[in-house]
Order: structure tokens, then C-alpha cells, then sequence
DNA sequence: TTTATTATTCGATATTTTCGAAGTAAATTG
DNA sequence: CAATTTACTTCGAAAATATCGAATAATAAA
């Protein structure tokens, strides 16, 4: 006996259980003549006899006995096994990372795809910091991490950046501090309350070096590393507040906002980071294409 | 997945524990082609991935760990089971039960082709009354039970008496006591002293018989259960004894004594008992020709 | 006795597994 | 950065294995 097989195994074990080869065919869905042969080969590849034959029926021997203990625990295992298996269902889920920075309401917009499918599949979220994230990226605890800043190319971690688009960056304030800005936007916002992400943030980048070129000095009322707490702020009415002008209508909605104006030439990019060159899973493949409809529109 | 297959988890398991299907096809001494696509058919069975595809090899997906433990244990269990298979070796052991009244000589030659053969067997004596004997029997704790009395047809027992061949019996003695008596044999014994089985016994039965046909009425010395006691007494000068002329040679040489006489028209038979009807383990076979080989004679 | 039940043997047939050839993609190398 | 190597996959055809139908044997039950 080279491998111990399992087939083989299974049949005798029937066959040990139900205290006859004809019982055993009602149990297997086979004939008589399959189980009698399969179990001669499997008694003939262990060396020993399992059964004695004795009348028209089998006697267990005492190699039978030993076999038959192994195999109760062996197939114990192989049926809960089963049972976890068919209890999980076909899940694919697919768990993504997200950059604190990065809106929620762009993340969810981003992913909505996933799950409003034909296909669906479970979202897990996390949050975290990217470095964090692409090193889970790197041990394979996530599938893919959405950013707004690509990873640096010569980075120890092997993963790539898909650009998924990008969109203009607006202000956005409460109507009564909004309509008092609006008028000779931009050059209105020198001195004005300002809500920004912090410095690490790239919309942070990006702003300082337009208000820069702008020559424009607001006043920089908070500074929030998570995205949804600014606007929690500006909708209390405590300052202008910088936000993708992809979501906004959104904005305005949800947090009883006016738009105010854009920050002309630049733009945020949001980018899906995975271990794979190039796209395949079909998750994947369809939040990008879903991502650069939107985000071209 | 109606059933688990073993097969399949064999192959996805070596592909865990070795980290590529490469390494798995060295140690299953397969092609690439063939564990991939098993390993494919296995998942679409279970209906999860058990591995993601990252770059050009394979990481472990949730299900795919949990999938990993059962297979570590299961086949920790079928290695084991494989190992003891393989010490124990092909044993063929054939258990025999010997009935107490059975002079031991005479089981020796009956049971000797068993264990000088082409494929020898490993025996297994035990001794005991032919009740609980023939009861082991139906239970398949014995294949075989020699006796001198065949087992009563209506026993509530379903076994088969297959005889083996008869002898006649002598009377043997220490030679002092032998020529004394061995003149008028026998007629002479009228008055002897003589050692004799007990009354449970054929022998002792048939004996008696004899006695009162030919008209003798010897000095019972002493009653045995076990023949190979009243032979140490007969060796030492205690009286005349009874033993199977077949094995005549033998008592003489052994027990140091000389034989005196038939005991004319008495016969001692033999029976291999078995719950088959008809002789089919080759060991028996083989037996049942050696034994009707030697009696005949 | 006859009948029913159980296991076995022997081909023929189905099913499953395996592999060769060719292809894709990613890592490595010059 | 093109060429090479490594690793996995896909697609048939071939090989190995399992299954079954028909016939047989033996035992148990009626």
C-alpha cells in the first residue's frame, strides 16, 4: 500500500458499519459486485483480510477492528468538515483597506459596485493608516487598499496602483457663511475660516500649494485627520471645508451645505492598490470600470 | 459537494503544506497541470476559493485555512493508520481451539501442515470444554475447534463437524508394568491397574464399552482430564494407559514406555469444527488432507 | 425441497484522473 | 527593457480506475 485510499477506506467503513455489503449498497448507491470487488483490492493493498467471510454474511477481523476505529475518526472529521463547508456557503468575500483620508462617501461610492451586482460579494472594510495597509496588502489579510495618494514605486512592498480617476476639489460651507463668500471667489477666502485635512493628507498638499498660487491666506480654523468629522464641523457652521466636487451634491444634501467654488487645476485621485499587476478579479475589474464612468462624467 | 474527496484534499493539502503546486507535484510525483486542475474542481465542489492567486503563486485563502486544519488532522490519522498496517504485515493468524480431552501429540500433528507451508500461518491455541469453545465459535473469536466428539446436530450452535480421520487405541505402560501384562493381552488386564480420562470423555466412554464387551473389569487407578497427565503417571510406573495408536511411536519414546495391545474394535475420531459447511480457508484445506493422509495410514 | 438472500467472478462500459502541448503572467537576468 | 526562466492554467487525448450486467455459488429461510 503505497497511499492510504480514502475511497476504498469509505466503502469498508460502510460496509463495517451496516453489518453487510448489501446494506452498505443502499447506503453508497452502488451494486453489490462494486463494494465485493473495491474491497477485495483494498484488502488485498493493506495486506490483510478486514472481513471474514463466515455464512453469506462478514465478520469484522481483528485488522478489520483497528481499521474500523481510524476510519470512525477519519470520516468524523471529513463529515464536520462537510458541514463547515456547506454552512459557509459560497462567500467570496473580498476585504478592502481604506485610507482614513480617503471620503467615506467616495469610498462607498467606489464600492458600491461590489455589492449591487449580479455576482455579489461580502465587503469586509478596514481602516488605517497606509503603511499599515499596504503591509497587510503585502501578507494577503487584505485584497485591496483605495487610497488617495499612489503608492511610491520603490517601496519594499510588492503591489500596484490603479488609477481609478480623479475629480476637482470645492469648498463648501454652511449657506449663511457661503453666501457671504461666494462673491469674488477665490481671492474672497483670504482670511477666511477654514476646515482642512491634515498635512499628511494629499488634499492637504494640494491645497496649501493653491492657495500658495492663488496668494490667498485663510484662516485655518481645525484641521481633522478623518474626512467626515470636517464636514460634521462645517455643517455646524464652523468653517469652509474642501471636498470632492464628485460628491457634491451629496454634500449639500447631506450636510445642508452650499458649494462656494473650485479650487481651479487641482484635483484629487483616488487609486485601488492590489498585489496584482494587472486587474483580474472580476470585483476588481468591475469597480474600476464603474469608477472611471463616474469619475469621467 | 455530495461527498468529501479525499483525493482532492490530499492534493490541496500537500499544496498548503509544501507553498506551491510545484513543490506538490514533486512530492505526489505529478504534473502541474494535473494538481491545478484538480485543485480547481475541488473548490468549485466546495464553492469557495482555497487559494488566491497572487503573482505567480498561491497564499492560503480563510477557507483554505480552515480546510488545511481538518486536513492535518485527517491525514495525521490515515499516516498513522498506514504505519500500523504496515508493521503488523500480512499476519494471516488462524485461531484454533483445542479440547481439554485431545491428547496434545495428536493436536501437534494435526495442526503442524498450518505452520510448515508455503504461506505459513501464525496460530493461535487455546484450550477449554467444548461448550464455551463452540460458543467462541459463533462469535468469530475462533476459526476453528478441534475435538474428538463431533458437536451435537441440534445444537443451537450453526457449525459444521468435518471429520479429520480415526485411530485406533492402545494401551501402553512402563515397561515393567507392560511385560507383565503384554502375555493374554486382553485378558490379562482383568484386575490391572489402569489410568483412564475421565467419564466426559470419548474415549472413556468407548473404554468402558469395551470393557464390559470383553468382559474386564480393570482397578481403576486414577481419572485424568487432561491426557497428557495420565501419560507423566503412566511414564512413571502408575499403570496402564490408553493413547491413540496413531501417535504410538511417539508415547513410547517419550513417555519411555512399551505398548501392550489394541483395544480391538474401539476407535478414536477426530473433527475440525468450523461455521463454514464446506472447507474453504486454504489453511483448513490443507489440514483436513494432511490429517486423512496421516490416519489413513 | 424450493425460494430468497448475500456475496463473488468475469468481462464490458463509464467515469475519473493524468498528461502532453500550448498559452498567460510574473519574476529574473543580461 | 527585451529575453529568459519560473509558475500556473487551459484544452484536448490517453490512461487508469471504478462501476455495472450477467452469471455463479453458497447459505438461510419457508
Amino acid at each position: 500500500m503505497v497511499q492510504l485510499n480514502f475511497n476504498h477506506l469509505r466503502y469498508f467503513w460502510t460496509v463495517a458499519k451496516e453489518g453487510s455489503i448489501a446494506r452498505a449498497c443502499e447506503v453508497l448507491h452502488l451494486t453489490p459486485q462494486t463494494i465485493s470487488g473495491q474491497l477485495k483490492v483494498f484488502e488485498e493493498s493493506i495486506g490483510n483480510a478486514l472481513f471474514q467471510r463466515s455464512g453469506r454474511g462478514l465478520v469484522l477481523t481483528d485488522t478489520g477492528r483497528l481499521v474500523k476505529q481510524y476510519a470512525d475518526e477519519i470520516f468524523a472529521l471529513g463529515g464536520e468538515l462537510s458541514q463547515q463547508l456547506r454552512d459557509a456557503g459560497p462567500v467570496n468575500s473580498f476585504t478592502v483597506g481604506l485610507v482614513d483620508s480617503i471620503p467615506k462617501l467616495i469610498a462607498y461610492q467606489l464600492l458600491e459596485p461590489l455589492i449591487t451586482s449580479a455576482d455579489p460579494v461580502k465587503l469586509v472594510c478596514h481602516e488605517g493608516k497606509i503603511d499599515q495597509l499596504s503591509s497587510d496588502l503585502a501578507l494577503h489579510k487584505l485584497d485591496m487598499v483605495l487610497t488617495d495618494t499612489p503608492l511610491p514605486a520603490g517601496h519594499a512592498i510588492k503591489a500596484y496602483n490603479h488609477h481609478l480617476g480623479s475629480t476637482q476639489v470645492g469648498f463648501y460651507a454652511h449657506r449663511r457663511i457661503a453666501r457671504k463668500y461666494s462673491a469674488k471667489f477665490p481671492a474672497s477666502l483670504e482670511g477666511a475660516p477654514m476646515l482642512l485635512p491634515v498635512q499628511a493628507s494629499a488634499m492637504r498638499r494640494d491645497l496649501d500649494d493653491w492657495f500658495l498660487r492663488n496668494s490667498i491666506q485663510p484662516k485655518i480654523t481645525g484641521e481633522f485627520a478623518d474626512s467626515a468629522l470636517i464636514k460634521a464641523f462645517g455643517e455646524a457652521g464652523a468653517g469652509i471645508f474642501p471636498a470632492p466636487a464628485a460628491i457634491s451634491e451629496h454634500i449639500e444634501q447631506t450636510y445642508h451645505c452650499r458649494f462656494i467654488g473650485n479650487a481651479d487645476g487641482i484635483s484629487e485621485s483616488y487609486y485601488a492598490v492590489s498585489v496584482e499587476r494587472k486587474l483580474k478579479n472580476p470585483s476588481v475589474v468591475r469597480m474600476n470600470e464603474a469608477a472611471h464612468e463616474w469619475l469621467s462624467s
